[in-house]
Parts: structure tokens; sequence; C-alpha cells
RNA sequence: GCCGAAGUGGCGGAACUGGCAGACGCGCUAGGCUCAGAACCUAGUGGGCUUAAACGCCCUUGUGGGUUCGAGUCCCACCUUCGGCACCA
């Protein structure tokens, strides 16, 4: 259409997304279509989505994957009637800006805010039905006053504590990373190498909340998977300490502890390894193994955790010397140190059993050191340690007692002997909770003359961060607030007498722990969100996101939120009753070969017979399949797409390709499909330049076509309750095939599929309600229902069965008996002949379906 | 190594509690429309045998077994891919 002529009535036009799409996107915006109340009597729904990291990227199509399920979630639940709670905000802190800040020269809140309106502008573009008057940011400090306000709640429990630890540097990035964060020796982001050094740090004792944390995965309606990569974070077992004392060279008594899930093989303990950087192995390394010993340590101290753990092939440990005692029959085992044993984990010191535990078996076969079962192991295993069930033998009191009993009786003896107790522990260690670095939120902490922490009071918050000149990490651990005195230098909150702030920063993941709470009551100056309000809206009813926050973000924010709830602040055990995860968007890639890493871009191919061959030699490329990434060179832009064929079109067909649970392969070319049904409804109901719209009758719908009609309803209800997208869409695909087919089409119909359309295509749909003379949004309307009595048909088809094997068809009456559809059946001539001069031995009807006759 | 998920046409995928495998879409083929193309419409489209054609028959859901009248679906073993965790005591 040309610029500026005037849209001329009753001339029917093609279907423009680009003009329908802003003019519905203004609409609902002037009509605050999507704004919810509190007061809203209807059942309320709350549909949350993971709010999004707001980098210089703008969206990828994980963002619309994740956010597209969702909005069709939420309009879905308008469509019943609900009052949907349907919020976005930006969790901005972190890295990247930080990053982005350093490389630009500007400030990480500027670069924050170029993005985000990057971002909301896509966000609008793609129709997604946010209440956008409670958009929340996490680097306001309207907002994180309240996040340090929690960390106040949670350092006045005794969940917050200084330490210090043995923490992951990262050189690259200035800073210290979270376990969590380190990906095979590498932070996370960035990819720079990460080595162990000891530093004070802020840690939360996530671990106080192990027991719960996993108790109460129980009762959430989440992904099996998902809740089972948590079971194994937290990572429970119990099993019993043990107290070895020093033998031999034991001058003064020291002893340590063990932790084992096998008390029952305690005969079978022939040495013990501490963790070298344990503190007794200084102390009880003998002379003449001491430089061994310290060699050995100062190898480990070089090395990553990570490292250490993934070296599984490597036998490597040192004698100290030392001898403890077993306490269990007196014998005087070895004390080796080992780099396998980690102080993090347990007690950092294991008691060694060869016989039950292939590792010890491998451990000592190598160093020679004596091995004895303890369970007995089958009569054909051929196998070293034996590890599973069986009757304890050379374990004197517990001898031909089962595991389970064997483990009962030992650790009484312990328990009553004085020298061990039963225990159980967790994987999960605490939360290392601070960073070093600016782009984060300050501390309300205040640090006297000694170090010693006072908190803020309440009234002091926000403590806002100030202006630096540089936000480069100092490299040395300490973050570039270090650097400002005006700000560092204070008074103490209690005494008055001269103090200095924490310079440390909170995580990126704090910021997100609480974000769901402040959605219900955005803007409140006076508490971090109002009960009552709380009360209505908690918990979240559907929860969407990837599966990369699995452990990391979903285990905190149930941790806090849990301790939130202790307090009285929240009145729900767990934030998240239902989560969905999306699948990941992947995507081909191509490169120069196999083994030459250089990424190609589309354009510098050529496609021949499905193989892609590169432009500038004409060699063919090595292609797979993998996850989008900008470095990849597979990156697809929504904007891209929606230039072409408009976001409804997009939005469709992102969920078409497949169910939102799975992985999906990202195809250009299927898109097609989606747009043609898209212009193919438009021209029924709308006409184009060269044909009118289909003529409607108001006449309802009979027939086949009342039953078309009502299986599609009832088909996609089903579908959208099970969140089958792909099928819901396909269902709707067949309805519209349905109509084409009849002239004139019923008014019903069209009325249902409009409806059902809707939370998908909701511009289109938008255009196509007014035009066809409808009342208010369609994005409000209400959903179709259904007659079940529809759904019956005169006449059914059985596929009839012989042995097994289908040999004929039958349509039959609805209403024929079960003995009338066998008569019937087995009058058929290719059945006949099957069964002919053979005994029946069996025949069945399944409703509906089939007809089962066995014949011998 | 351990844990989890998944292997179905040329492609994405569908198939309720075991009951007609391949819905829907892409692609492809033929025809229509068109000056031509795009768009659109119609028909066909897993493989094989038989047939003038229809009918009919056989094979087919990663591989090999098993249970069953009947298996994509349940059981056992194995292979491959993806994701997560990893000397966890």
């Amino acid at each position: 259409m040309a610029g500026g002529s005037v849209p001329q009535k009753r001339v029917p036009q093609r279907y423009d997304p680009k003009n329908i799409e802003t003019k519905w996107q203004d609409r609902w915006e002037a009509a605050a279509a999507f704004q919810v109340q509190d007061d809203d009597a209807r059942q309320k729904e709350y549909v949350l989505d993971m709010f999004p990291y707001p980098s210089g990227e703008g969206l990828h199509l994980g963002h619309v994957e994740n956010y597209t399920i969702s909005d069709v979630v939420a309009r879905y639940g308008r469509h019943q009637g609900h009052n949907v709670l349907h919020p976005m905000g930006w969790d901005a802190f972190g890295l990247p800006a930080e990053q982005y800040a350093i490389e630009h020269q500007i400030h990480p809140r500027d670069a924050v805010s170029k993005n985000v309106e990057v971002f909301a502008g896509q966000m609008k573009r793609l129709g997604w039905s946010y209440d956008w008057s409670r958009e929340i940011n996490s680097t306001d400090p309207d907002y994180y006053k309240w996040t340090q306000w929690i960390f106040l709640k949670l350092y006045d429990r005794g969940l917050a504590y200084v330490a210090e630890v043995p923490v992951n540097w990262c050189e690259g990035l200035g800073t210290v990373l979270a376990n969590e964060e380190v990906i095979d020796g590498k932070s996370e982001r960035g990819g720079f190498p990460v080595v162990r050094k000891p530093m004070r740090q802020w840690l939360l004792k996530i671990t106080e909340y192990a027991e719960r944390l996993l108790a109460d995965l129980e009762g959430l309606d989440w992904p099996e998977h998902i809740k089972q990569m948590q079971r194994e974070w937290i990572g429970r077992s119990e099993g019993a300490d043990v107290t070895f004392r020093l033998g031999i060279t034991d001058a003064d008594g020291d002893e340590f502890t063990v932790f084992t899930t096998r008390p029952d093989t305690l005969f079978g303990a022939t040495f013990c390894v501490l963790a070298p950087e344990h503190p007794l192995v200084a102390k009880i390394t003998t002379d003449d193994q001491r430089a061994a010993v310290d060699a050995y340590v100062a190898k480990t101290a070089r090395r990553s955790e990570r490292d250490r753990m993934a070296d599984v092939k490597t036998e490597s440990g040192v004698f100290t010397g030392a001898y403890a005692t077993n306490p269990v029959q007196g014998d005087q085992i070895p004390i080796w140190i080992a780099d396998y044993v980690l102080m993090g984990y347990g007690t950092g010191a294991i008691m060694a059993v060869p016989g039950g535990d292939q590792r010890d078996w491998e451990f000592a076969a190598n160093f020679d050191l004596p091995i004895i079962r303890t369970v007995q192991p089958p009569e054909d295993f051929e196998g070293e340690a034996w590890a599973g069930e069986g009757l304890a033998i050379n374990s004197g009191f517990l001898d031909g007692l089962e595991v389970p009993e064997a483990k009962a009786k030992m650790i009484a003896w312990l328990e009553e002997q004085g020298v061990g107790a039963s225990r159980v522990t967790y994987r999960l260690r605490d939360w290392l909770f601070s960073r070093q670095r600016y782009w984060g939120e300050p501390f309300p902490i205040v640090l006297d003359a000694d170090g010693k922490p006072t908190t803020l009071p309440e009234d002091a918050l926000p403590l806002t961060l100030p202006e630096v000149e540089s936000y480069k990490p100092t490299g040395t651990g300490e973050s570039p607030l270090a650097a400002i005195e005006d700000w560092v230098n204070t008074t103490h909150p209690v005494t008055g007498e001269p103090a200095k702030r924490e310079t440390n920063t909170m995580p990126q993941w704090a910021g997100s722990c609480w974000y769901y709470l402040r959605f219900i009551d955005p803007s409140n100056p006076d508490v971090f969100v109002d009960a009552a309000k709380e009360k209505h809206w908690m918990p979240v009813d559907c929860y969407v996101g990837g599966a990369e926050h699995a452990v990391l973000h979903l285990l905190y924010a149930r941790f806090w939120h849990k301790v939130l709830f202790d307090i009285g602040l929240v009145s729900t055990l767990e934030p998240f009753q239902k989560l969905v995860n999306q699948g990941m968007i992947l995507a081909p890639s191509y490169r120069v070969s196999e083994e030459d890493k250089t990424y190609l871009a589309k354009d510098a191919l050529e496609f021949r017979e499905n193989t892609a061959f590169i432009k500038a030699t004409g060699e063919p490329a090595f292609s797979i399949v993998e996850k989008m990434g900008k470095s990849k060179k597979n990156v697809v832009n929504p904007d891209d797409i929606i230039q072409v064929y408009g976001a409804d079109t997009l939005r469709l067909y992102i969920l078409f390709m497949g169910p939102p649970v799975a992985d999906k392969l990202w195809d250009d070319s299927g898109i097609q499909g989606v747009h043609r049904f898209l212009n193919k409804a438009w021209r029924l109901i709308m006409g184009d330049e060269r044909q009118t719209a289909r003529a409607r009758s108001t006449e309802p719908a009979s027939g086949d076509a009342r039953h078309a009609l009502h299986t599609a309803i009832a088909g996609t209800t089903k579908d959208m309750d099970a969140l089958g997208y792909n099928t819901a869409i396909s269902k709707l695909m067949v309805l519209l095939n349905t109509m084409a087919d009849l002239d004139p089409v019923p008014e019903d119909m069209l009325d249902a599929f409009l409806r059902m359309l809707a939370p998908f295509a909701p511009h289109v749909v938008e255009e196509m309600w007014e035009a066809t003379g409808r009342e208010g949004l369609a994005s409000l309307a209400a959903w179709p229902t259904y007659d079940e009595e529809a759904l019956k048909t005169d006449a059914e088809e059985y596929a009839v069965q012989v042995n097994g094997k289908v040999r004929g068809k039958l349509v039959i009456g609805a209403e024929s008996s079960d003995e009338e559809i066998l008569v019937a059946a087995r009058a058929l001539e290719n059945v006949a002949a099957n069964i002919d001069g053979k005994q029946l031995v069996k025949q069945m009807v399944v409703r509906g379906r089939i007809v089962v006759l066995v014949a011998k």
C-alpha cells in the first residue's frame, strides 16, 4: 500500500501483519488490557517468566520460545476468565553489563537502560501480554533496597557469615566465582581459568535448609528430571562419623573424624586418607616423609578443585608416616594424603575400605596396602571391590549380618564407645554470596576497626552504589568500591566510631531470589510486599524458564523463600508451584571442516542438494547442530522473522515446531507452513484483493460440520491444558481446512476458531474479530465450550483384526451391540477368508476402535 | 564412570490407559490458474511384491531378544545422540 493513501472501506486487503500488529499493540496498551487488579474476584493465576538479563544482543530465539509459551499460558488463563498476573522485569546486575561498561567506558546503569529499551521494544512487537505497570529492575535502588533488607533478615537469623574460605579465584575476571559458576575449571562467563585461593567471603547457610529443600520437592508440580537434579545437587547421604585416634607417633592425643556411608565395613578399613589441606597434615607428618608430603601439598594447591576431581585416571598420594588406630579392632593403619579427598566435602578425611570400594581398591593395589573383604560377594563375582549386598565377614561381632543390620549394629557400637555417631551429610555447600565487583547490591554492612561486621539500620536503606571512576576489579580481590574513600569511610551505626563499609557486592542471584514477590506489589515504599497481596497471589502458578537454572537460581530462590516463610513474611512454603522447562533451540552451524573450527555465516555459504558449500572455495562445509550462539554464527534474530512474516507467524511457528519441553531444531523453511495457515484464515474471513470473504451463515453448524467443530474444541482445549501447543495448532489447522470446504461457513465455527486461535496469533485475530463485528477485545473473550453429545457420531469405523493383523474395515451404526458388530465383522469377505476352517478362540470389541478375532 | 532425557518417512513432528503407525506442517511430484513468475487451488507422496487398476499380501518406529490375540508404547540386553554430575567416602 502506498504511503499516505487512505484505506478504502470495503475493499478487502491482503494479510499485512505489519500494520495490524502495531495497531493492536497500541490498542492493548491504550485499553490497559493486561493490567491486573488485586481486588478482582475472579480466580487468580500467576504466570511468571524467568526474567531476562538484558544483554546488548537483544532477544534471542530462546527468549522468544520461553516468553511465547508463558504468554499463551497467560492468554489462555484470561480466556478462561481468570485474573492473570503476567509481569516482566529485568535482572540487570551482573558481569556482562560491567564488562561492557569497562570496554565502552560507559556507566553500567546507562548500558542497562539502553538494553532494556531494546528488549522492551522487541517484547512489545511480539505481542506478549505483560502488565507493564508492574515492570521492575533489580538494579533500581527502590528494588535493591529490599534485596538488602532481606539480607539483613538472613543476617539476623545467623544465616549469613564471614569466613576465610578457599574459593575459586578467577584471574581473568579478577573475581571469585561460586562453584556453581565454574565449568570445567573455567569461569562460566568468559571461560577464564579458575584456581583455588583462600579469601575472606560472605556465605549464606543454605546447608541449614538442605533437608527441607529436599523434602519439599515432593509436593511440587515440576518436571521429574529437574527435581532429580536438585536432589543430586543437595546430595543427602546417611552414615556415621567415626573418630580415629592417632597411633604410634601420637604424643598428645590428636584425632580426626571421617564420615562414611558404610560404617559396617569398618573392620576392613586398612588405611585412612586426608585431604592435603587437612589441618592435621603438617602436624602428624614424620620427618622422613615431610619432604614428600610438602611437595605433594604444594602441587595440589596449584590445581583447581575441578581439575582434581576431573582427573579420574591418576592414582596419586603420599604416606604421612603417621598411623591411626582403627577403633573397632585396634589395628594401626597408615594415614595417607591424596588430592581426591576434598577438604570442602564431609570432614576432609576418609577411611579407606579397599574390599568394598573400587576407588580404594585401586589406591591400595597401587601403593601395596592391605585389602580385607568385609562383605561376602556372590559366588560368581569376579571383580575386585564388592560394594553390594551380602553377609558380613572378617568383621568380628558383625559377622553373618546383612548390610543394613550390620550398619545399625556398628553405629550403636560406635555411639556406645563414644567414638562415633550416626550422621546425615549433604553434598550441598554453603552459598558463597560475595563478589568483588562494582555492579551488584552493596552489603548493608559496616566493619569496625577489628573488621567485625555490624548491620546498617533499616532506615539507612537503600545503601546505594557510589559513582566510581573505573569499574575494573582491582585485581587484588577487592572490589572497585574499595577505592572510593568517601564511601568506604563511615561511622559505626552503634558506637559512632570511624568504621569502614563492606566493599563486596552481592552476586547476580540475589535479585532474582525474590523478584516474584515484588511483582505482586512493585512500588510499595513501606514493605517489600504487602502481606494481603502476597497471600492473594502466591504461589506462582506457572513458572516458565530454561533448564540451565535447574539447580542454581531455583535452589537459591527456594532457600530465600523458606527463610522468609520462617520469619512469617510469606504465606507459602514454596514459591513456584508449577515449573515448565522449555527445550533448547538448536540450529545448524557451519565450519570450514571438522578440524578447522572457523565458523561460517550463512551468506558465506551456498546450498545445493541439501549440502552447504563454501562460496569462496567451493568445498563442502562441515555442519553440526548445536546450541545457538553468536560465536557459532548460527543466531537467528527474531526481528528479521517479524520483518518478513510478522509476530503472529513467529509465535505460531515456534510453538508448532514441537512440544515446549523438547529441544527444537530451528529451520526457517517450515515457517512458510504456519504463515500460509494465517493467510488462509485471512482470505476465508476477510478476503483479499482478488477474492471476497467467504459467505457466513447464522445457522449453527450441523451434521459433520458440527461434529468437526466440537471435536476441534474438545481436542484443542485438552491440548491447551497439557501445554501441547504443537498439536493444538494442528487441530486449528484441521478446523480451518474443514471450514474452507464449507460455503457458507457457519458463524459458530468461525467464532470458535477465532477464540481458539487468539492466544497464539492475537493480532490477526483481533483484526478479524473487529472486522466481523464482534464486541470488545478478542484477547479477553471467553474460551469456547463444546457439547459432549456432538462428539458422538452416527456410524463408527472399526478395524477388524484376525490374529493381530488388520483384515478388514467395518463401518457400523454407533448404536450397534458388541454381538452385532462381531457378526458384521466375521461376515467381511477378507475376514471370513482368514478365519475360514479355524476355530475362533477369542472375540472382542474395543468400542469405537477395533474388533479382535483370534482363530486357531 | 554415574544420573537424566531421547532415537518414528527426505525433514519438524503425531499416536489417550498396549488396539488401523505416520495427524498437522515442510519438502517433493503431477495438474490447474498465469504472458511468465510469485501467490493460490486440486491430486499424490514410507519401502517392496502382485495387479490393467482397485482389491490383496509382506516389511517398517535405533539393534537383538521377550511378554501378548495385538508392542512406537510393557520387560531384558545392547548401540547412538543430547543434557547434567563426577575420585562424594
